[in-house]
DNA sequence: AGAATAGTGTCTATGAGACATTATTAT
DNA sequence: ATAATAATGTCTCATAGACACTATTCT
């Protein structure tokens, strides 16, 4: 059953659950807690928002946003969006012409290993929120700082041989604007396996979803598109191939009619631009290029977020 | 952050997080249970492991094999592998030679709209778990009963026109062992969006991932794996193409050299035995059969489970 | 002018699905 | 004997990816 607390079990099994039925707050309490993946491309990475802790525990770490559930009076999603929205100092999704208007927000798992937290149990549902490139963000309420951290300059777990990232990747060190310090800098609590979730089911989603268009401006062009869909893969993409997949599929992008009123920096045509479609999945989906591991030991989009 | 009670938040936005940070024992308290969506396959066809409310609320209503967290001593994946061994009677995971050893075991998605549940804030951690044909379950501490019961039998919301079940599917009316009765039965609090999660989860998840074994023994034949990916699918499958499909896969299954003792309940040759491999991903997936839909208006295995 | 890029065309290898065929077994 | 089924073979169509090519625009 989904709960207990009331009524009269007939068969308590332990002391604790008895109690726990009878009275909620008597027994150890459980906080469930909002913490926010949010990516976004800045400069053609991947950026990952963060916050600096201004408090013990891990007081000075770098940590995803978030925040206390308010019970009874909203449930995980308004949550998720109010926590990004007030770490953020942006207005939230459901403001008309706010800057998350655009925003992408989905459950990403719950982590909830007794120990996450030094304190009590915490148990923390995690989101995974994508925008196109937003301002940078103020300090919110109680952390020291916030900024756009590049994924690529932070520590992060492997998954069980996943796609993972190469080591020969062109990496960004330009640091322009608000990025934060360089440097692999280690996340508090478990906030680095979140990440490394999180980044997991994004490259897995960009295959068969076109979410990629939520990286982006309304208007957008193919090699627009491209570029997201590179910086997230952290793959070069044939030019030529993706253009024509990409219309290929119905219902990913549709054509505005217009093109960009200059080429690119250096040189080439003027892009057409288009918008996102109505599809919601991509059929045929857009494969990631296979990247040849040893044949029997692939891995996979498996294993949930758990109680590590 | 992940976490507030503690420490003096310097900028605190509202009263309640304020005490929240002070004491939370204080604060409203929410509860996290986790409830579990256990599958197997009897007699051909998808069952789902409910149990009959043995209090109100919902009392005398089938709903999920869940129940608390236990605070500060177990984490979500623990507590998950416990409910469900506790209401089906059977040995865990970790029991080398029980019934539940193959259990296949990961997280579907979290559910805390405020009321979920009547009596207080909710949030319930919903689990998946495939299992090989399972013995009939005792009813567990606090519940009036547990049985298997058919999916097809269920009343079940539509995810927004995903894959959706066509109506003239061939219903197994058996009712062979302890099914629970007939007739579709409303399921206790949010719990049939759950099971209807879970299922798409389910069905997404058999097109890229080897996961349709963990409803079969050890070893088992082609022709036994087409049954569970029809079951699951509610499709009727090529015989000779799925065959040759499935072998193609590298890591899919692995041959025993062996067959089984006797052919077909109604004819054919003995089928040649196999079991898992060590793939954890199909490469190249196997797809559905293309369910057309209206072009452009395709959904797809997105958005999480949210706050519902 | 020279270089870079948007967009299209073409060719090939691969996989999916329809269909046919053979061999084996239960009734 | 008859029917059902396991397993394999063959053919066709669609798609992915490699490569080439043209046209357009920036420096």
């Amino acid at each position: 059953m989904t709960s207990e607390p009331s009524g009269t079990p007939r068969f308590p099994e332990s002391e604790e659950q008895w109690l726990a039925a009878y009275d909620p707050r008597a027994y150890t309490p459980v906080a469930v807690t909002v913490d926010v993946v949010a990516l976004t491309l800045r400069h053609g990475s991947l950026h990952v928002l963060l916050v600096e802790r201004g408090a013990p525990p891990h007081q000075g770490r770098w940590a995803l946003p978030g925040g206390f559930l308010r019970a009874g009076q909203e449930g995980l999603d308004e949550a998720a969006a109010r926590e990004l929205s007030e770490e953020t100092g942006l207005q939230g999704a459901s403001g008309a012409e706010s800057a998350l208007h655009r925003l992408h927000l989905e459950q990403l798992g719950t982590y909830g290993a007794p120990d996450r937290d030094p304190r009590m149990h915490v148990v923390s549902v995690a989101y995974l929120a994508f925008a196109p490139d937003l301002p940078d963000p103020r300090a919110g309420t109680d952390a020291a700082a916030a900024a756009w951290h590049p994924v690529h300059a932070l520590d992060l777990p492997a998954r069980p041989h996943s796609h993972s990232t190469p080591a020969g990747a062109p990496v960004d060190t330009h640091g322009g604007g608000v990025d934060g310090p360089t440097g692999p800098l280690p996340l508090a609590f478990d906030h680095a396996r979140i990440l490394a979730d999180g980044l997991d089911r994004v490259r897995a989603k960009f295959e068969y979803s076109p979410l990629a268009t939520a990286f982006l401006p309304y208007d957008f062009t193919i090699p627009d598109l491209r570029a997201v869909y590179e910086a997230v893969w952290d793959e070069k993409l044939h030019p030529g191939n993706f253009h024509r997949k990409v219309l290929s599929v119905p219902g990913f992008v549709e054509s505005t009619g217009t093109t960009t009123p200059r080429g690119g920096t250096r040189g080439g045509p003027r892009a057409r631009t288009y918008h996102a479609g109505h599809a919601r999945q991509l059929h045929p989906a857009l494969l990631r290029p296979a990247r040849e591991s040893e044949p029997g030991a692939d891995d996979g989009p498996d294993s949930g977020p758990d109680s590590r």
